[in-house]
DNA sequence: GTCTATAGTGCGATAGAC
DNA sequence: GTCTATCGCACTATAGAC
């Protein structure tokens, strides 16, 4: 008998999504999400911090993703212009293939407190690499928080739709009009 | 002998933050902080829903007192007017008086992912209500999500430099300057 | 106020890959 | 042989149920 198949990470995300889906997040527990991979509650914890990571395993991705493209972008301080690199680069990460699974999983998360609290920590996570990013480029350290808050802000509201019920528009779409309404409120004032 | 001595609530936020302050959080047991304060554990956790909460309790004052605000404002849906709002009856809920202790629990909370994550979490609440009430007053969804993730964000990164080293400048002072380097920002689009 | 499930950690043993 | 993934077990503390 072999001790360990390969792809035991993948099988865990896989079975902790399973059995959130019929049993709830709380119910389930990390032996029984280790016992549907194959592996044991040990082994879990080697992928996983804890029970709640193991929805939002590679965020580092998405935050790589947009510090590359932001480093990338022409030399400028326009932290306006950054920022549209930056969302750019977020939307790349949501094609159409996936928001059926992310449909999945966004339930989950909506339906958890403790699992929203972890989706805003990995948020503000991208707010610090956007601010930092933008930072690099010469903007100045207040305005480059704003901005960061702003553009991760926009790019939550649209994650958000895109997930929404009913939803095609691609995320790209939905970051245009989401930034067109910041712009209205702003240019208000 | 007395059984219990009136004020739990506040001698178990006293003890708490001083035992974060003394051993780190992780460090510090519910137990510990229940026995400075004269308690139980059990009653620990008939005031605060677990560990973290200790450090968070009163949030609940802030939303309503902004929602408040944005409710009594004159009828418009003009929504930078209502965000102005929001965010001077925010500053009211941080007078200088209180600075001191906001730096005390600032550096605990820095200091460990856990409390910030939970932070977080309040953050998107107030945003969550701050977008509601614009939708109140008949600001459309989209504009209204997105003017309260920018708002909140003002509000974050203001209260973070509210309470930095040194920082001697008001919440007013320092949201009015974060809000005029979003503006800079967005305007250049 | 007591009792219990389970999340999460530390450490040592072991099996398989190379 | 080395290296690393997995496992087993003992343990604490949180948090909820009764």
């Amino acid at each position: 008998m072999v001790r360990w198949q390969p792809g035991a990470f993948e099988r865990l995300r896989s079975a902790a999504l399973e059995l959130f889906e019929e049993t709830g997040y709380e119910q389930a527990t990390v032996a029984g999400i280790a016992a549907r991979a194959g592996v044991t509650e040990r082994t879990f914890y080697r992928y996983f911090a804890d029970k709640r990571e193991v929805l939002f395993a590679g965020g580092e991705d998405l935050q790589r993703l947009m510090a590359d493209a932001v480093a990338a972008a022409p030399h400028t301080d326009d932290a306006a212009r950054l920022v549209a690199v930056a969302l750019d680069a977020l939307a790349t990460a949501f094609p159409d293939e996936l928001r059926a699974h992310a449909r999945r999983r966004g339930a989950v998360v909506k339906s958890q407190p403790a699992l929203l609290e972890r989706e805003m920590l990995k948020l503000e996570s991208l707010k610090a690499t956007l601010s930092t990013a933008l930072a690099k480029h010469g903007v100045a350290p207040v305005r480059a928080a704003v901005a960061a808050e702003s553009a991760v802000g926009v790019f939550h509201v649209s994650f958000a739709r895109w997930v929404a019920d009913g939803e095609e528009r691609s995320m790209a779409e939905l970051q245009q009009e989401a930034l067109e309404e910041l712009r209205a409120v702003v240019m208000w004032v």
